[in-house]
DNA sequence: TTTGGTGCAAACTCTTTGCAGGGTC
DNA sequence: GACCCTGCAAAGAGTTTGCACCAAA
């Protein structure tokens, strides 16, 4: 869990509330939620926040590595506030997707992509989509 | 390389000149495309395609499983004709995405998730998303 | 004749952008 | 005051939908 007011400033963004909601809001959130999930939440305590500062915040985020993308069948965005290596469970229509922590798996990858040696590529991040069916 | 004719009728859909493009321009272009190439690709040849045609039948094509979507930052929806088991190359901003074939990694992958088995959860698919720098 | 499927255009959703106002160093 | 950030509203991009027409079983 980083401070988000230390990381802000350390990226050369200024400390405001709204970016500390949003950066909340996804953490408390926590299922990769989308602007509008992530805008109604915020809502509850700052009614006035705009969307587009919400988008605004998010991209730069994203930019800033402060928050990563969640990739999606391309409906909408989503987003992560957690940057530890991990991996995602997705429903067979990628509305629900929750997160799958296995070290082992990141060992295993990271090891196995490094000695493979893709051609003409450089490897920055693997990420495995696992897609399925929930029980509950 | 499947017929697209056979498969379209044991779908119980109906072999239309439109179907037919849309399935052959994915594979052609084989870029995973998006709705908007598609459509391009197309209207070289059926200038009168309609976009919402090209929506419908991939959108149709994408329920009966005979191509897939493609996972993205969520700007754009990206479709693919390779149904075997394979994995993709993404570059940082998503925008370019390659195929990757490894049988060795599917095979460890699956029988690597086959006995961790994850809790409530039922596994359908493996895919990888290895994202970094394409040199050319 | 009934049932899809297509073209066209309008509608809708999600995201981006421009701009005026406000706060902060 | 210069700069950055926000709210608001409009614009833009991508996708979906409704409907009339057409073609094939």
């Amino acid at each position: 869990m980083i401070n988000i007011r230390e990381k802000l400033a350390q990226n050369g963004l200024k400390v405001t509330p709204q970016r500390v909601a949003v950066y909340e809001a996804i953490t408390r959130l926590n299922n990769h939620p989308n602007a509008e999930a992530i805008t109604d939440y915020i809502k509850r305590k700052y009614p006035n926040i705009a969307v587009g500062t919400v988008y605004n915040t998010l991209e730069t985020f994203v930019q800033k590595g402060i928050i990563s993308r969640i990739k999606t069948n391309g409906d909408v965005m989503r987003y992560d506030a957690d940057l530890n290596g991990h991996h995602h469970l997705y429903s067979r229509d990628a509305r629900r997707i929750e997160d799958y922590h296995d070290e082992e798996l990141n060992q295993f990858l990271s090891e196995y992509i490094r000695k493979k040696q893709i051609p003409n590529f450089t490897v920055e991040d693997i990420n495995v989509q696992i897609v399925g069916k929930f029980i509950d």
